[in-house]
DNA sequence: CCTTATACTTTGACTACTCAAACTATGCTA
DNA sequence: TAGCATAGTTTGAGTAGTCAAAGTATAAGG
């Protein structure tokens, strides 16, 4: 149906939006996320508008409708399912995977996607814990909070990863910093600006708190919590 | 490095060139192979030609370089590897496995090809029997000769079916003629136009010569041989 | 209130691919 | 050998996507 360009501009857009809470998504954003000049995207999404799968508002930005959206999750569905995929069946680092579903993602087809969905058994999330949408669309991401959110001497199992990047993959995976990892915050000092968070078995790491703020876990606390901080 | 099309192209010429012996391929068929008009296919022809992966010689025809050809083996490679990994890791039916395969052999990269290649155990043919080329890019193909060539109480064996369309590959596995599977012709009169064979513990099947020579097999004759029919 | 930096939009041009239709070469048939 | 059918080539035009550069709106500061 709708070209591999405006699958990679609907993807983003539907990420960014999460990222946004909603907000309507400004033409530098989407352009640098689907890596096209600032003219090219505004063209694209009055494209993309004309076709109704977005609203688009002169310089106020960009925002998916509800046929959007499905579109939009259908694409991401494939994508992690394919990462998965490539990951438990071929052995493909997780690192890797992310640009390698990027491209398959456009020509996979609903049948052999199927077939994957069954190999692997009806996976709710890929390889960062990212959850995968269902076939009809849907995807429910649980609260989560994040590693800088913990209190020293807080145990925790880390769940998701927000960072694709194949650099901070490999540094997370080095590290032992992987989904289903169980780790303890060793220090975190809110006037450090950084923390030490040791999982099962391994070295600590000192992680800054932008880098800390990837890392996703559940259970939010154990010694202790604090929310709502909106970082 | 060549796109989608080019890589189409290139293909397209090299199976082309096989059925031809070498033969310079004609603009209307090769426009017809790849699906586009004689015009875009001498447009198309021409730039190939430029950059060096072909010969071209306007109203004689197209031959592809050593350069084109190793590209071309490169896509065929990946295409008939795809095509097994369909069928054998993921149960696709394999008179859809060609059409997927056609997407997919465009955009997969070394790396997933090499983790399938592992996984399949460096196989040697596809699910039609077709050879894979090596990651060098050599095929080497037997001489087979068909069931057309057989004479009555011959018993063979299906190695190569010559047809890539589903509904062909559908009405092969129906009446179990697949590759591997044993065979004995029951009747094969040169004067009937038409041959019966049996499938090992399978009803016999009747095969106009058109069809019948879209099977390849070996040993090429058990009771006799006849040779030299260029069907 | 005017000025300016910034983000956004518009414009014109380019690449890759495609088709339809007009034109041309080739070789066969009479 | 003239005439014609056929296959191949050329031309003009269109779609999808892209960029660079010129133009425009907006909010923020003096």
């Amino acid at each position: 149906m709708a070209s591999r360009t405006i699958e990679n501009y609907l993807k983003q857009l539907w990420l960014q939006q999460q990222e946004s809470r909603g907000k309507y998504v400004s033409m530098g954003k989407l352009a640098a996320l689907v890596g096209v000049t600032a003219g090219t995207a505004t063209t694209m999404v009055k494209a993309i508008a004309d076709s109704g799968l977005a609203k688009y508002t002169p310089r106020a930005g960009v925002r998916l409708t509800r046929a959007g959206e499905q579109l939009a999750l259908h694409v991401l569905r494939r994508h992690r399912l394919l990462e998965l995929f490539l990951v438990e069946v071929l052995g493909i680092d997780w690192s890797d995977a992310h640009g390698e579903a990027e491209e398959l993602e456009h020509v996979i087809s609903e049948t052999v996607l199927a077939r994957m969905d069954l190999l692997l058994g009806h996976p709710s999330v890929d390889p960062h814990g990212d959850p995968i949408p269902s076939s009809a669309g849907k995807v429910e991401a649980p609260e989560l909070c994040s590693l800088a959110e913990l209190q020293t001497g807080s145990r925790t199992v880390i769940v998701r990863i927000m960072d694709q990047s194949s650099e901070f993959l490999r540094f997370a995976q080095t590290s032992g910093l992987v989904p289903k990892a169980a780790v303890i915050i060793e220090h975190n000092n809110p006037q450090a600006g950084a923390i030490s968070a040791r999982p099962n078995g391994q070295q600590p790491v000192i992680l800054s708190m932008t880098a800390a703020a990837k890392f996703l876990v559940r259970p939010c606390a154990a010694t202790g919590k604090r929310r709502g901080k909106r970082s």
